[in-house]
RNA sequence: GUGGUUGUAGCUCAGUUGGUUAGAGCGCCGGAUUGUGGUUCCGGAGGCCGCGGGUUCAAGUCCCGUCUUCCACCCCA
């Protein structure tokens, strides 16, 4: 038999059980939150058809699909010209019709297109399942990630926002991340656009700004005049980057709201600022340098910064037709992501996971030897009819084997029931923590080991 | 996709201008201790030096290719 050599695919990643254990942890806290918030779940498949991947992104997002060849011999199917040709885009159509999905928000669309008729209408979904981008893995960006999305489709109230952002400050603050919700509109950047005559650039003008904390004022301004905007549009960048603790009540605000967009978009700020609650406003900023890339979004926009971490921890924003594409025109929906690959990191970083953990056994049962191993393995299903989480050893192995074990399981609990224990009726229980000993009836034992877990 | 970087024991890493049998710490296994883990002491196992090719009397070491890692860009959670 010759030995394959086992490797992973580039960017993919094991998770062992101490990691799914916290990575659980972030996801039952983040669920737990939403569920409060009237969201219910939903779940879509890995792969989506292309023609429905494709449906906003374009070229861009096309690069970081992973695409799924055809089944069978999907060769046969290809135009012989285009084998010929070798020409990878007029190729890829006759041999792969379905890709990875690369976010939750385009599968949604497709879900709400779909089921409209069953959904009823404001439709709020959570949904927290993988996806994929084919780009290079690096600090934070990885090829497989898990994505925890919040959406409210078929509302046009701000009341939405709102909630969203206080969903955003109640997980975080439970989790124990420090954090800043970074909040702006789309419309501003609309505006600011409009008063530079420059309305057809739009797109062009949030990619660049939005490296602004980045790359610095000087070399945006740069990166504005090669792509081609003018004057106008470099002095109200400069304005907006000068006045990111008071914003709203600055001259620029002012400039701005001499366009009808502009004064729609301060009045959507206002509003969702005299709506938010004192403490969680403490942790929004409003900050009109925030642009977000995705050019779906029309309205409030979300990020989430932590200190000592570049890059997100969680986004969101408005979009007034997401399903316009698939033939749903008029709905319009608000939502958030949370980064839990992110969201892991920097908890890992800051030492944030709690110490305690209720997920592992908390006691172990010593197997001695054949004669008793029957009458011990009974006591199991007693001690987890009380709900303790319970292990019996599987093979009569050296004490010393077993009692390693329940160490390197950091099992709290270890019970010996030999021969000697089960004629007197009095079992051993040992406390790993501090090493004591003591005997007792299982009953007596049972109550030691509940109030002890219970304290915890 | 562009540019750079990395790979040696299970893990973290040494390994000289190319030169005997590739090392350490931690971990693992066994014993001291046949009914007691985490400490201590003693012993042991474990390497296609990422993979393929080349140069050389000789390659972990130099060259080329490839895969992988990490980082920056692009873009983004």
């Amino acid at each position: 038999m010759s030995k394959v050599k086992v490797s992973l695919p580039k960017g993919m990643r094991d998770f062992g059980p101490e990691q799914v254990q916290k990575r659980q942890y972030i996801i039952n806290t983040i669920k737990s939150v939403f569920e409060l918030y009237g969201f219910m779940p939903i779940e879509t498949p890995v792969m989506e058809n292309l023609t429905t991947l494709n449906g906003k992104g374009g070229e861009e997002s096309d690069k970081l699909l992973f695409k799924v060849l055809n089944s069978g011999d999907y060769l046969k199917k290809a135009e012989q010209q285009h084998l010929e040709e070798k020409n990878y885009k007029s190729l890829l159509p006759n041999i792969s019709e379905k890709g990875l999905r690369y976010d939750l928000t385009v599968p949604l669309a497709r879900y709400v297109v779909m089921h409209q008729n069953e959904l009823t209408f404001p439709f709020k979904r959570y949904q927290i399942q993988p996806v994929w981008r084919a780009d290079r893995p690096q600090k934070g960006r990885y090829r497989e990630f898990w994505q925890c999305d919040a959406d409210v489709l078929g509302s046009d109230s701000l009341l939405n926002e709102v909630e969203l952002i206080q969903i955003f400050a109640k997980v975080f603050k439970q989790l124990g991340i420090e954090m800043n919700i970074h909040l702006n509109t789309r419309k501003l950047l609309v505006a600011m656009v409009e008063l530079s005559g420059k309305q057809d650039k739009l797109t062009s003008f949030t990619v660049i700004l939005d490296k602004l904390d980045k790359i610095g004022i000087d070399k945006v301004i740069e990166l504005l005049n090669e792509a081609g905007f003018n004057a106008k549009t470099f002095d109200l960048v400069k304005a907006i980057a000068n006045n990111s603790s008071d914003f709203l009540n600055s001259e620029v605000a002012k400039q701005l709201a001499q366009t009808e967009t502009g004064k729609v978009g301060l009045q959507e700020l206002n509003k969702i600022l005299s709506l938010i609650d004192d403490e969680t406003k403490q942790q929004v900023k409003i900050d009109a340098t925030l642009a977000r890339g995705l050019d779906y979004y029309t309205g409030p926009i979300f990020e989430i910064k932590a200190a000592g971490f570049s890059g997100s921890l969680g986004s969101g924003g408005r979009y007034d037709n997401l399903t316009g594409n698939f033939g749903l025109p008029g709905v319009s929906g608000v939502g958030i992501s949370f980064g839990l690959d992110r969201i892991y990191d920097v908890m890992k970083d800051q030492n944030l996971f709690p110490t305690s953990n209720t997920n592992i056994t908390q006691v172990l049962l010593i197997n001695f030897d054949k004669e008793t191993e029957q009458q011990v393995f009974q006591l199991t299903t007693q001690l987890r009819q009380t709900g303790l989480k319970t292990e019996f050893y599987p093979t009569q192995a050296k004490l010393k084997k077993q009692m390693k074990y329940a160490n390197d399981k950091n099992i709290p609990f270890v019970i010996l029931a030999g021969s000697r224990e089960l004629e007197s009726g009095k079992l051993t229980l040992k406390n790993m923590q501090n090493g004591e000993q003591q005997e007792a009836d299982i009953k007596t034992i049972i109550s030691i080991l509940k109030d002890s877990i219970g304290n915890e």
